[in-house]
DNA sequence: CGGTTTTGACCCGCGC
DNA sequence: GCGCGGGTCAAAACCG
Protein backbone atom coordinates (compact mmCIF):
# COMPACT_ATOMS: atom_id res chain seq x y z
CA UNK A 1 0.00 0.00 0.00
CA UNK A 2 1.23 3.33 -0.72
CA UNK A 3 -0.36 5.18 2.04
CA UNK A 4 2.19 2.96 4.38
CA UNK A 5 5.10 3.46 2.30
CA UNK A 6 4.77 7.19 2.05
CA UNK A 7 3.99 7.36 6.08
CA UNK A 8 7.36 5.17 6.38
CA UNK A 9 9.27 7.58 4.01
CA UNK A 10 7.95 10.53 6.07
CA UNK A 11 9.54 8.47 9.06
CA UNK A 12 12.19 8.40 7.25
CA UNK A 13 12.61 12.11 6.25
CA UNK A 14 11.50 12.94 10.05
CA UNK A 15 14.25 10.91 11.13
CA UNK A 16 16.74 12.33 9.00
CA UNK A 17 15.84 15.39 9.57
CA UNK A 18 15.63 15.32 13.41
CA UNK A 19 19.08 13.30 13.27
CA UNK A 20 20.67 16.46 11.36
CA UNK A 21 19.21 18.33 13.82
CA UNK A 22 20.63 16.37 16.65
CA UNK A 23 24.28 16.87 14.81
CA UNK A 24 24.19 20.16 14.23
CA UNK A 25 22.62 20.44 18.04
CA UNK A 26 25.84 18.48 19.08
CA UNK A 27 28.39 20.30 17.17
CA UNK A 28 27.23 23.50 18.34
CA UNK A 29 27.02 22.37 22.03
CA UNK A 30 30.83 20.77 21.53
CA UNK A 31 31.62 24.29 20.50
CA UNK A 32 30.25 26.47 23.09
CA UNK A 33 30.85 23.95 25.58
CA UNK A 34 34.22 25.70 26.78
CA UNK A 35 33.09 29.10 25.78
CA UNK A 36 29.82 28.06 28.69
CA UNK A 37 27.13 29.54 26.27
CA UNK A 38 24.00 27.31 26.46
CA UNK A 39 22.63 29.86 23.44
CA UNK A 40 22.92 28.16 20.19
CA UNK A 41 22.43 29.56 16.87
CA UNK A 42 19.05 27.85 16.42
CA UNK A 43 16.85 28.48 13.62
CA UNK A 44 13.29 29.44 14.02
CA UNK A 45 12.04 26.51 13.12
CA UNK A 46 14.06 24.58 15.53
CA UNK A 47 13.35 26.32 18.31
CA UNK A 48 10.01 25.74 17.44
CA UNK A 49 10.48 22.54 17.17
CA UNK A 50 12.33 21.68 20.64
CA UNK A 51 9.71 24.31 22.46
CA UNK A 52 7.60 20.64 21.93
CA UNK A 53 10.00 18.61 23.35
CA UNK A 54 10.94 20.43 26.13
CA UNK A 55 7.55 20.92 27.18
CA UNK A 56 7.59 17.34 27.74
CA UNK A 57 10.34 17.94 30.37
CA UNK A 58 9.04 19.62 33.15
CA UNK A 59 9.38 16.98 34.99
CA UNK A 60 12.98 16.84 34.60
CA UNK A 61 13.29 20.34 34.57
CA UNK A 62 12.90 20.33 38.02
CA UNK A 63 15.62 18.46 38.76
CA UNK A 64 18.39 21.60 38.21
CA UNK A 65 22.33 20.76 37.40
CA UNK A 66 25.00 22.47 36.34
CA UNK A 67 24.77 21.36 32.54
CA UNK A 68 21.15 20.42 33.18
CA UNK A 69 20.12 22.20 30.10
CA UNK A 70 22.17 20.91 27.38
CA UNK A 71 21.67 17.41 28.93
CA UNK A 72 18.18 18.30 29.03
CA UNK A 73 18.10 18.92 25.38
CA UNK A 74 19.69 16.46 24.42
CA UNK A 75 18.15 14.11 25.78
CA UNK A 76 14.88 15.31 24.63
CA UNK A 77 16.57 15.73 20.97
CA UNK A 78 16.93 12.11 21.61
CA UNK A 79 13.52 11.36 22.78
CA UNK A 80 12.22 13.04 19.58
CA UNK A 81 14.30 10.94 17.48
CA UNK A 82 12.95 8.16 18.87
CA UNK A 83 9.71 8.88 18.89
CA UNK A 84 9.83 9.39 14.90
CA UNK A 85 10.88 6.32 14.18
CA UNK A 86 8.95 4.78 16.92
CA UNK A 87 5.70 5.04 17.71
CA UNK A 88 4.88 2.37 19.87
CA UNK A 89 3.48 2.59 23.41
CA UNK A 90 5.73 4.03 26.18
CA UNK A 91 7.07 2.83 29.18
CA UNK A 92 4.22 3.86 31.35
CA UNK A 93 1.78 2.03 28.55
CA UNK A 94 4.00 -1.68 29.67
CA UNK A 95 3.51 -0.47 32.83
CA UNK A 96 0.09 0.02 32.89
CA UNK A 97 -0.31 -3.45 30.49
CA UNK A 98 1.54 -5.19 33.22
CA UNK A 99 -0.62 -4.24 36.36
CA UNK A 100 -3.68 -5.70 36.13
CA UNK A 101 -6.71 -3.79 36.89
CA UNK A 102 -8.96 -6.32 36.75
CA UNK A 103 -10.29 -4.87 33.46
CA UNK A 104 -11.67 -7.58 30.69
CA UNK A 105 -10.14 -7.95 27.52
CA UNK A 106 -13.78 -8.61 26.50
CA UNK A 107 -14.47 -5.29 27.67
CA UNK A 108 -13.50 -3.29 24.53
CA UNK A 109 -14.08 -0.12 25.66
CA UNK A 110 -11.09 -0.11 27.96
CA UNK A 111 -9.35 -1.10 24.88
CA UNK A 112 -7.67 1.99 23.73
CA UNK A 113 -8.41 3.84 20.27
CA UNK A 114 -5.59 2.64 18.55
CA UNK A 115 -5.89 5.63 16.73
CA UNK A 116 -5.38 7.56 19.73
CA UNK A 117 -2.21 6.27 20.55
CA UNK A 118 -0.78 7.44 17.30
CA UNK A 119 -0.81 9.12 14.18
CA UNK A 120 -0.02 6.60 12.14
CA UNK A 121 -1.71 5.49 9.82
CA UNK A 122 -0.71 1.83 10.50
CA UNK A 123 -0.82 2.04 14.65
CA UNK A 124 1.29 -0.12 16.63
CA UNK A 125 -0.03 -2.28 19.03
CA UNK A 126 -2.23 -1.09 22.25
CA UNK A 127 -2.54 -3.25 24.76
CA UNK A 128 -4.91 -3.87 27.69
CA UNK A 129 -4.88 -6.27 30.75
CA UNK A 130 -6.52 -8.74 30.48
CA UNK A 131 -9.45 -10.39 32.29
CA UNK A 132 -8.87 -14.02 33.10
CA UNK A 133 -7.81 -13.37 36.36
CA UNK A 134 -9.18 -16.69 37.90
CA UNK A 135 -7.16 -18.76 35.87
CA UNK A 136 -3.66 -17.21 34.72
CA UNK A 137 -3.97 -14.10 34.76
CA UNK A 138 0.10 -13.76 35.48
CA UNK A 139 1.52 -13.36 32.31
CA UNK A 140 -1.56 -13.12 30.13
CA UNK A 141 -3.35 -10.20 28.22
CA UNK A 142 -4.58 -9.04 25.25
CA UNK A 143 -2.93 -6.80 22.87
CA UNK A 144 -5.34 -4.74 19.60
CA UNK A 145 -3.39 -4.39 16.82
CA UNK A 146 -4.55 -2.40 14.08
CA UNK A 147 -3.70 -3.74 10.76
CA UNK A 148 -2.23 -2.12 8.25
CA UNK A 149 -4.89 -1.95 5.85
CA UNK A 150 -6.94 -4.22 3.02
CA UNK A 151 -3.30 -6.99 3.80
CA UNK A 152 -4.33 -7.21 7.50
CA UNK A 153 -0.41 -6.51 8.13
CA UNK A 154 0.09 -6.61 11.70
CA UNK A 155 3.17 -6.05 14.50
CA UNK A 156 5.54 -8.67 14.36
CA UNK A 157 6.56 -9.44 18.15
CA UNK A 158 10.16 -10.40 17.37
CA UNK A 159 9.19 -13.92 18.50
CA UNK A 160 8.67 -16.87 16.06
CA UNK A 161 5.59 -18.51 16.27
CA UNK A 162 4.04 -21.96 15.20
CA UNK A 163 0.32 -22.54 14.80
CA UNK A 164 -0.93 -25.32 16.23
CA UNK A 165 -4.69 -24.87 15.95
CA UNK A 166 -7.59 -22.73 15.05
CA UNK A 167 -10.77 -23.01 15.99
CA UNK A 168 -14.40 -20.76 15.45
CA UNK A 169 -15.58 -19.48 18.52
CA UNK A 170 -19.10 -19.21 19.72
CA UNK A 171 -21.20 -15.59 18.16
CA UNK A 172 -17.90 -14.63 16.33
CA UNK A 173 -17.53 -15.28 12.68
CA UNK A 174 -14.06 -14.87 12.87
CA UNK A 175 -11.65 -18.00 13.67
CA UNK A 176 -9.27 -17.90 16.68
CA UNK A 177 -5.38 -19.24 15.86
CA UNK A 178 -3.26 -20.73 18.55
CA UNK A 179 0.39 -20.03 18.27
CA UNK A 180 3.14 -21.86 20.62
CA UNK A 181 6.73 -20.34 20.49
CA UNK A 182 8.94 -22.82 18.50
CA UNK A 183 11.69 -22.31 21.08
CA UNK A 184 10.94 -25.93 22.83
CA UNK A 185 12.10 -24.10 25.98
CA UNK A 186 9.32 -22.07 25.88
CA UNK A 187 6.33 -22.46 26.75
CA UNK A 188 4.91 -18.94 25.36
CA UNK A 189 1.93 -18.53 23.55
CA UNK A 190 -0.42 -16.33 21.56
CA UNK A 191 -4.14 -16.54 20.53
CA UNK A 192 -5.09 -14.50 17.65
CA UNK A 193 -8.47 -13.09 16.51
CA UNK A 194 -9.86 -10.30 14.69
CA UNK A 195 -11.93 -7.84 16.54
CA UNK A 196 -15.30 -8.58 16.26
CA UNK A 197 -16.35 -4.51 16.13
CA UNK A 198 -12.90 -3.55 14.01
CA UNK A 199 -11.97 -6.56 10.86
CA UNK A 200 -9.02 -4.73 10.61
CA UNK A 201 -7.82 -5.07 14.32
CA UNK A 202 -6.66 -8.15 15.57
CA UNK A 203 -7.25 -9.06 19.20
CA UNK A 204 -3.80 -11.00 20.30
CA UNK A 205 -3.67 -13.07 23.33
CA UNK A 206 -0.12 -13.35 24.94
CA UNK A 207 0.26 -16.01 27.40
CA UNK A 208 3.27 -17.42 29.53
CA UNK A 209 6.71 -15.81 29.40
CA UNK A 210 9.61 -16.16 26.75
CA UNK A 211 12.30 -17.89 28.15
CA UNK A 212 15.00 -16.33 25.62
CA UNK A 213 15.77 -13.58 23.74
CA UNK A 214 13.97 -12.55 20.82
CA UNK A 215 15.38 -13.63 17.59
CA UNK A 216 14.91 -10.11 15.70
CA UNK A 217 17.97 -9.01 18.04
CA UNK A 218 20.02 -11.72 17.11
CA UNK A 219 19.06 -12.07 13.64
CA UNK A 220 21.41 -8.80 12.46
CA UNK A 221 24.21 -10.45 13.81
CA UNK A 222 23.83 -13.99 11.73
CA UNK A 223 21.51 -14.31 8.78
CA UNK A 224 20.67 -10.86 8.16
CA UNK A 225 23.86 -8.63 8.63
CA UNK A 226 24.14 -8.33 5.02
CA UNK A 227 21.48 -5.55 5.18
CA UNK A 228 23.80 -3.29 6.83
CA UNK A 229 25.85 -3.44 3.60
CA UNK A 230 23.12 -1.61 2.33
CA UNK A 231 21.30 1.78 1.68
CA UNK A 232 18.72 2.22 4.05
CA UNK A 233 16.39 3.09 0.88
CA UNK A 234 16.92 -0.54 -0.37
CA UNK A 235 15.96 -1.75 3.02
CA UNK A 236 12.82 0.03 3.06
CA UNK A 237 11.26 0.73 -0.16
CA UNK A 238 11.30 -1.75 -2.66
CA UNK A 239 9.29 -2.73 -5.91
CA UNK A 240 9.91 -6.29 -5.96
CA UNK A 241 7.19 -8.70 -4.95
CA UNK A 242 7.87 -10.31 -2.43
CA UNK A 243 5.13 -13.74 -2.90
CA UNK A 244 7.50 -16.61 -1.70
CA UNK A 245 7.88 -17.46 2.20
CA UNK A 246 11.05 -16.99 3.42
CA UNK A 247 13.37 -19.28 4.15
CA UNK A 248 13.86 -18.71 7.86
CA UNK A 249 17.47 -18.89 9.42
CA UNK A 250 16.59 -18.37 12.59
CA UNK A 251 18.05 -19.51 16.09
CA UNK A 252 15.71 -21.37 18.00
CA UNK A 253 17.94 -20.98 21.03
CA UNK A 254 19.61 -17.31 21.12
CA UNK A 255 23.23 -17.35 20.09
CA UNK A 256 25.86 -16.71 22.66
CA UNK A 257 26.93 -13.61 23.95
CA UNK A 258 29.90 -13.37 21.84
CA UNK A 259 27.45 -13.81 18.67
CA UNK A 260 25.69 -10.72 19.47
CA UNK A 261 25.89 -8.22 17.19
CA UNK A 262 27.85 -5.29 18.05
CA UNK A 263 26.24 -1.98 19.34
CA UNK A 264 26.18 -0.84 15.94
CA UNK A 265 22.65 -1.77 14.40
CA UNK A 266 20.23 -0.24 12.72
CA UNK A 267 16.83 0.63 14.09
CA UNK A 268 15.48 -2.33 14.74
CA UNK A 269 18.15 -3.42 17.31
CA UNK A 270 17.06 0.07 19.26
CA UNK A 271 13.66 -1.17 18.66
CA UNK A 272 15.01 -5.01 20.10
CA UNK A 273 16.76 -3.36 22.75
CA UNK A 274 13.88 -0.84 23.64
CA UNK A 275 11.76 -3.84 24.25
CA UNK A 276 14.43 -5.94 26.45
CA UNK A 277 15.08 -3.06 28.55
CA UNK A 278 10.87 -2.57 29.34
CA UNK A 279 11.45 -6.26 30.27
CA UNK A 280 14.90 -6.35 31.53
CA UNK A 281 15.20 -3.24 34.38
CA UNK A 282 12.03 -2.62 35.10
CA UNK A 283 13.05 -0.38 37.45
CA UNK A 284 13.84 1.91 35.14
CA UNK A 285 10.51 1.89 33.81
CA UNK A 286 9.35 5.02 35.86
CA UNK A 287 8.91 7.48 33.51
CA UNK A 288 6.32 8.00 30.64
CA UNK A 289 8.68 8.87 28.36
CA UNK A 290 10.57 6.53 25.31
CA UNK A 291 14.18 5.39 26.45
CA UNK A 292 17.22 7.30 25.35
CA UNK A 293 20.41 6.41 23.17
CA UNK A 294 21.88 6.36 26.85
CA UNK A 295 19.56 4.07 28.27
CA UNK A 296 19.56 1.76 25.41
CA UNK A 297 23.34 1.39 25.90
CA UNK A 298 22.85 1.40 29.48
CA UNK A 299 20.76 -1.23 29.68
CA UNK A 300 21.87 -3.55 26.88
CA UNK A 301 24.92 -3.61 28.32
CA UNK A 302 24.12 -5.01 31.43
CA UNK A 303 21.64 -7.06 29.48
CA UNK A 304 24.89 -8.62 27.95
CA UNK A 305 26.37 -9.20 31.29
CA UNK A 306 23.19 -10.90 31.98
CA UNK A 307 23.87 -13.43 28.86
CA UNK A 308 27.32 -13.52 29.89
CA UNK A 309 26.10 -15.36 33.04
CA UNK A 310 23.34 -17.07 31.75
CA UNK A 311 25.74 -18.49 28.62
CA UNK A 312 25.69 -21.68 29.77
CA UNK A 313 22.04 -21.72 29.55
CA UNK A 314 21.53 -20.45 26.24
CA UNK A 315 21.47 -17.36 27.33
CA UNK A 316 17.90 -17.26 28.57
CA UNK A 317 15.98 -14.24 29.71
CA UNK A 318 13.11 -14.05 31.26
CA UNK A 319 10.82 -11.55 28.89
CA UNK A 320 7.82 -10.42 31.13
CA UNK A 321 6.48 -8.57 28.15
CA UNK A 322 6.87 -10.65 24.44
CA UNK A 323 7.67 -7.64 22.62
CA UNK A 324 4.71 -5.23 22.97
CA UNK A 325 6.15 -2.63 21.61
CA UNK A 326 7.17 -2.92 18.01
CA UNK A 327 6.16 -1.01 15.52
CA UNK A 328 4.20 -3.43 13.22
CA UNK A 329 5.47 -4.19 10.16
CA UNK A 330 3.83 -2.80 7.16
CA UNK A 331 2.91 -5.36 4.57
CA UNK A 332 2.82 -2.82 1.63
CA UNK A 333 6.35 -1.52 2.27
CA UNK A 334 7.55 -5.25 2.12
CA UNK A 335 6.68 -4.80 -1.80
CA UNK A 336 10.22 -4.54 -1.34
CA UNK A 337 13.09 -5.49 -2.08
CA UNK A 338 16.16 -7.06 -1.68
CA UNK A 339 15.65 -8.16 1.62
CA UNK A 340 11.81 -8.27 2.29
CA UNK A 341 10.85 -11.40 3.24
CA UNK A 342 7.82 -11.39 2.16
CA UNK A 343 6.96 -14.13 4.72
CA UNK A 344 3.59 -15.32 4.18
CA UNK A 345 2.76 -11.75 5.80
CA UNK A 346 3.28 -9.88 2.40
CA UNK A 347 0.60 -12.28 0.70
CA UNK A 348 -1.75 -13.51 2.60
CA UNK A 349 -4.94 -12.75 5.19
CA UNK A 350 -7.52 -14.31 6.34
CA UNK A 351 -9.62 -11.95 4.37
CA UNK A 352 -9.10 -14.20 1.08
CA UNK A 353 -6.73 -11.64 0.19
CA UNK A 354 -3.86 -14.55 0.37
CA UNK A 355 -3.73 -17.41 -1.68
CA UNK A 356 -1.10 -19.18 0.70
CA UNK A 357 -2.19 -21.99 3.05
CA UNK A 358 -2.61 -19.54 5.72
CA UNK A 359 -5.63 -17.56 4.34
CA UNK A 360 -8.01 -19.21 6.82
CA UNK A 361 -6.30 -17.78 9.27
CA UNK A 362 -6.80 -14.42 11.71
CA UNK A 363 -3.12 -14.15 11.77
CA UNK A 364 -1.64 -13.74 8.13
CA UNK A 365 0.62 -15.87 9.09
CA UNK A 366 2.50 -13.30 11.44
CA UNK A 367 4.33 -16.70 13.14
CA UNK A 368 6.88 -17.04 10.52
CA UNK A 369 7.52 -13.67 9.53
CA UNK A 370 10.22 -13.38 12.18
CA UNK A 371 12.84 -12.69 9.07
CA UNK A 372 10.29 -10.21 7.59
CA UNK A 373 10.31 -8.64 10.80
CA UNK A 374 13.96 -7.91 10.09
CA UNK A 375 14.11 -7.08 6.73
CA UNK A 376 11.09 -5.48 5.91
CA UNK A 377 9.87 -3.47 8.81
CA UNK A 378 10.11 -0.12 8.09
CA UNK A 379 11.32 0.23 10.88
CA UNK A 380 13.01 3.45 9.48
CA UNK A 381 15.37 5.58 9.13
CA UNK A 382 17.80 3.36 9.68
CA UNK A 383 19.97 5.10 11.87
CA UNK A 384 23.16 3.21 12.38
CA UNK A 385 23.94 3.08 16.45
CA UNK A 386 27.40 3.68 15.59
CA UNK A 387 27.14 7.06 14.08
CA UNK A 388 24.30 7.83 17.44
CA UNK A 389 27.14 6.52 19.52
CA UNK A 390 29.70 8.95 18.33
CA UNK A 391 27.19 11.45 18.61
CA UNK A 392 26.92 10.60 22.48
C1' DC B 1 13.59 -33.15 3.47
C1' DG B 2 12.56 -30.38 7.26
C1' DG B 3 9.65 -26.98 9.02
C1' DT B 4 5.03 -25.01 9.03
C1' DT B 5 0.08 -24.97 8.43
C1' DT B 6 -4.33 -27.13 8.29
C1' DT B 7 -8.04 -29.43 10.38
C1' DG B 8 -10.71 -33.00 12.50
C1' DA B 9 -10.58 -35.37 16.76
C1' DC B 10 -9.88 -35.42 21.45
C1' DC B 11 -9.60 -33.55 26.14
C1' DC B 12 -11.07 -30.76 29.86
C1' DG B 13 -13.37 -27.30 32.57
C1' DC B 14 -17.64 -25.18 33.54
C1' DG B 15 -22.56 -24.45 33.98
C1' DC B 16 -26.96 -26.55 34.35
C1' DG C 1 -24.03 -36.77 34.51
C1' DC C 2 -24.50 -34.29 30.32
C1' DG C 3 -23.78 -30.91 26.92
C1' DC C 4 -21.27 -27.05 25.37
C1' DG C 5 -17.37 -24.36 24.29
C1' DG C 6 -12.60 -23.55 24.30
C1' DG C 7 -7.89 -25.38 24.08
C1' DT C 8 -4.69 -28.88 22.40
C1' DC C 9 -3.07 -32.85 19.76
C1' DA C 10 -1.44 -35.01 15.81
C1' DA C 11 -1.54 -36.74 11.19
C1' DA C 12 -1.72 -35.14 6.67
C1' DA C 13 -0.89 -31.57 3.50
C1' DC C 14 1.79 -27.90 2.09
C1' DC C 15 5.87 -25.21 0.98
C1' DG C 16 10.55 -23.76 -0.05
Amino acid sequence: MESSGEYWRDDVDAGQELLRELLDETAAAQYNSNSNSNSNSNSKEEEEEEEVALAAEDEQQQQHQVGAPYCRRRESMVNKLISTVYSGPTISDIENALSFTGAGAGDHRLLADVHNYTNASCSPVVFSPEKTLSKSMENKYTLKMKSCGSNGGLADDGYKWRKYGQKSIKNSPNPRSYYRCTNPRCNAKKQVERCLDDPDTLLVTYEGLHLHYTYSHFLHSSSTHNNHQQQPQQLQFGSTNCKKKPKLHLHDDPPLPDQLPPPAADMADMNSMIMHMSCFSQQQLTSDRIMTMDDCYSSSSSLMTSLDVDAGAGGLLEDVVPLLVRRPMIISSCNNTNNCSPATTCTSDNDGGGSSSASASPSPSISSSVSSWNTCTPMSPCIDMAILSNIF
